[in-house]
DNA sequence: TTTACAGGGGGTACTGAGTGCCATAACGTC
DNA sequence: GACGTTATGGCACTCAGTACCCCCTGTAAA
């Protein structure tokens, strides 16, 4: 019924628009009474995004059983995760792109559902980064970091189409993230193989940006 | 006329709660007819936060006057813009502070508002960084760092009742983005002083975090 | 077969936000 | 004084969302 519902809706919200769609023409044309579609739904927004509901408690659930390992790698895999929900239906995802682009509504609706995403990541950041100085401010930065990355490629991705691998360009986005936050020592085979003790020399000019300095230093670490 | 409508909002707002108020009440003690209300504010939620419109016309103005130095600067200044005009009335802040907390329909409304000033400050950047690899992505993710750091420091702020500098508590946090992602020779005449090939050896373990070699090459480079 | 009970769904009426339209008053111009 | 312009009030309407009640169905007990 959830289903019937909500298919009901978006094939009206694709045909008139979202705001020229009435919860009347919704159950009229699902063949249900109207209580029965605030039962499913608390808002006709939440009607456009009938899975975020479920996706987020699978991030929660993820976020719970990670513990041992980079805390930034955790929160990337919990994005790709939301990743994977838009990569399933395609042709789906970007119809409602494009319905969410042009009704601010959902735009402002899109935005809540974001949002408890970035607060579930930073929650789970905010615990792995208790011990460290200004932990939480950390972990609120890097939260939202993670996600303007997953969400701009996410969206170049669906701006698309459709085409292309969403998986690539999110990992490449996430790739900048961690650049700047994550801990290199947990990322791979080659930075595990070096020696505590190893040093490294580098030379940098200090009118150089800061972000290329962190290049080099990737470069150097054998990141890369 | 705005201001009278806001003020009687408000202290409604603070009565009754958002939620029990309604327009109609805003504009009997406003002594004005429901219409003009509605003139004044596209929404209820609106008469909230009845400053936001002009901040954000500041914010568009001062970026649009920047042009050279650091871009990362640039917009950790339009940030503090916003900071001076919370700051510019604590005791409100805090009241309003507190309302929005406890309404979800606010809180979602707030998101929106800071959802524009991360737009503006992105789209600056992009322009800035129009010539990077990546530069659309780094643009959002610089942004949306700035603007969590911004709100971490902003809210601990809020959260204390409005005691404390907030100026020096935003500084402390938006130093934590600028070491990730700002440029180093922007910053002060030390690093200015140096010459360009001047050498920087830096030692550190493959095993440390990321964000721990980061302090140290800012160190190293004499930025702190 | 009848009665008692429980629960999912439907219907009705209500509140309140937001809009469109028109009337009216204030103000300045000619 | 006639006229256009602008700000405000009033009225009626749409529609999202909610409270309340009813009905229908399935189940178990008498």
């Amino acid at each position: 019924m959830r289903e019937v519902l909500a298919q009901a809706a978006f094939q009206l919200f694709l045909e008139r628009g979202f705001e020229q769609t009435t919860v009347d023409d919704i159950v009229a044309r699902a063949g249900v009474g109207r209580r029965s579609f605030f039962r499913y739904f608390p808002s006709k927004e939440d009607a456009v995004f009938p899975d975020h509901e479920s996706c987020l408690a699978d991030m929660t659930a993820f976020l719970d059983a990670a513990d041992g390992g980079d805390p930034v790698e955790a929160v990337c895999d919990a994005a790709r995760i939301v990743l994977r929900m838009y990569a399933t239906n395609p042709e789906f995802s970007v119809q409602r792109y494009r319905l969410t682009q042009e009704v601010p509504g959902l735009r402002t609706y899109e935005l809540s559902v974001v949002r408890r995403y970035e607060r579930t990541m930073a929650g789970y950041l905010r615990g792995r980064y208790a011990d460290y100085e200004d932990g939480s401010l950390r972990a609120e930065v890097i939260a939202a970091a993670v996600v303007a990355a997953h969400n701009n490629a996410l969206r170049s991705w669906l701006r698309s189409g459709g085409d292309g691998d969403a998986e690539a360009a999110v990992d490449h986005a996430l790739e900048l993230v961690r650049n700047g936050w994550g801990s290199g020592a947990a990322d791979g085979e080659a930075a595990a193989g070096g020696a505590d003790d190893e040093v490294v020399v580098m030379v940098v000019s200090k009118r150089a940006p800061m972000w290329r300095v962190v290049q080099r230093v990737e470069s150097a670490l054998g990141q890369d």
